[in-house]
DNA sequence: CTTATTTAGTTTAGTAACTAAAATATTTAA
DNA sequence: TTAAATATTTTAGTTACTAAACTAAATAAG
């Protein structure tokens, strides 16, 4: 690989980065604006895109300790955008039911300007590009999560 | 704009966001194996970017109150990642100098799995194509600027 | 069976990092 | 030379976390 192939890489670099921190920076805006933190609205996505789940398969997912777990849904119950219900066939268990239309009327409004804005974008490419754009998606997004895994079981 | 453009939206938001989780919790693994927060790595990436500069400077990147960077930079400074020194032309201010050198050498063994992997991958297309993913980076990373700022200036 | 172990979730005690406001030190303006 | 403004730190109070103790229910073992 050539000098300005490295070159490219290091700009490349630099626009992921700034993507990557724009995201986040806004998603805690968002968050903000809907009256959740950064953390319970990143949460709260996780356990809607998992669906229905028990306390302890919310602990995985996130990360977090029992606890907090017990915190988390404690909070986001207040604001009607989960709901606990025991599960009649365990009754040690707790079923967490998001409620989608909820979170939706919530934080809906917030992100339609994102979205108009988003599928103009995607709109100005082609179907050809816009495959080429999904494919490193995809990939980038695969090479995250070996990364990831790795670091977790790496003993050091 | 037809039908099967709209479900090709649908798949393409499903697969962007999956990066953008992907990112965050990778960015939170590589903290920990650094000894850092996930806030504190991100904080530490930006004050890196910025450059020298002074605590009130750091508190408008990172949204963080006085108080808050007094914490984030006695954190940062026991590690070695920053330096604190007192401006001699304004005696109130303190510069923060970020130590690159540590900061790279901590972090840089952490991150260079994902260095070669993402290198492979972006060698894998041509300078077309990469000139296409950058460019969509590069028009999103735009639209989320814009929609935080209008997010933080809307009165509600 | 009925007692011990395991499992699921919550509660508690202690900690870390945040905000808002008060305090300190220094500079600029009156 | 005093008053006001600016830059950072300190303090007091809050929130959300972990680890460990606790409660309740299900499963296994003698």
């Amino acid at each position: 690989m050539g000098n300005s192939d490295d070159q490219w890489l290091e700009k490349f670099r630099q626009v992921s980065r700034d993507y990557s921190d724009a995201s986040v920076i806004m998603h805690e805006v968002i968050a903000g604006k809907a009256g959740l933190t950064g953390a319970d609205h990143k949460y709260l996505g996780l356990i809607i895109k998992k669906g229905e789940s028990t306390a302890g398969e919310i602990a995985e997912i996130t990360g977090l300790t029992g606890g907090a777990v017990t915190g988390l849904i404690d909070r986001l119950e207040k604001k009607g955008l989960v709901k606990r219900s025991p599960d009649p066939q365990d009754r040690r268990k707790v079923m967490i039911i998001p409620q989608v239309k909820k979170a939706m009327s919530l934080l809906g409004p917030v992100f339609s300007d994102l979205q108009e804005r988003t599928k103009d974008l995607v709109s100005s490419f082609s179907a050809e590009e816009r495959e080429i754009i999904e494919r490193y998606f995809v990939a980038a997004t695969g090479i995250m999560h070996d990364v990831t895994r790795n670091l977790r079981n790496k003993p050091k």
